[in-house]
DNA sequence: TTCTTTCTTGACTAAAAGAGTCGGGAATTA
DNA sequence: TAATTCCCGACTCTTTTAGTCAAGAAAGAA
């Protein structure tokens, strides 16, 4: 609805992870197959996440992705923000009062685009990658 | 951010007309020129809100578009939610425990995309066009 | 009536974003 | 060395979004 199918791939692969705490890496392969994720893809995604610290690579025989942090300490937030980078401002440019909003800011639009997108992040950063492993513990039952 | 530019068009496009309320009808390259909209795109966009029962339009020598609701009885919601038409929940096809997701709802995700859903609408529900349209006064000024 | 204006319609094209693939290379460990 | 697994960049395919065009129909003016 609001992420991408990548984003939403990015997620479940970290949730994927979170499951598996405690039992070493675990492979591109395990992962692509537990969440039904196109493996190639799955790669370039994990690929992209290792640069934002929350998950790490170990090549070879026993290798795979570990989670870096704990489930708990990971916000849906953190991994949103980094995946979409930098909120460009350019948005703006397409404003209502466009005569009036030559520095980007300050639109009719601007305190409506806010107020949502201060809602959906208050979501996200609240919201953990542990909340969404119980979440599904309560369907798998 | 969260609007296609052609969301925002028809935004921009309803919040003019409501600026121009009890003036008549107002014709399509005025809205265009106003609001700096190509012509033809906007045709297409205001054709197709027609069918929101919120515009209606004239033809002929004096014809044009206008307002059928004042403009603090509609909100954007009114307007997003005809644009968008029926959410289709095939999201939900892709969340994160498939397996235990066969009816599209219920999933991990399914408290988080709603309780994002909500927050979002409920700030489009509370909106209304005069408070766009206020909020552009304020910094045409 | 006839001309001009303005909306109407549907098909069409173009550009961008999103999704997903492929082949080969490099690290790690058995 | 041989198997395994991540690594990387380029590539293709599809869908969505954006925007255009031409001919037609209504409404009023002259």
């Amino acid at each position: 609805m609001f992420l991408t199918q990548r984003n939403q791939y990015a997620l479940r692969a970290i949730v994927e992870l979170a499951k598996r705490v405690g039992s070493g890496p675990v492979k591109v392969s395990e992962i692509a197959a537990a969440q039904a994720i196109p493996r190639r893809f799955l790669e370039v995604i994990l690929g992209q996440l290792k640069g934002s610290g929350l998950v790490a690579a170990k090549r070879g025989y026993h290798g795979g992705y570990i989670l870096l942090r704990e489930p708990e300490d990971i916000t849906v937030g953190n991994v949103i923000r980094f995946l979409q980078g930098e909120p460009d401002h350019k948005d703006c440019q397409n404003c209502v009062f466009k005569l009036q909003c030559p520095t980007d800011r300050d639109c009719a639009f601007a305190s409506l685009w806010n107020r949502v997108n201060e809602a959906v992040f208050g979501i996200f950063d609240e919201t953990t990658i542990q909340d969404l492993v119980e979440d599904g513990r309560m369907v798998e039952s």
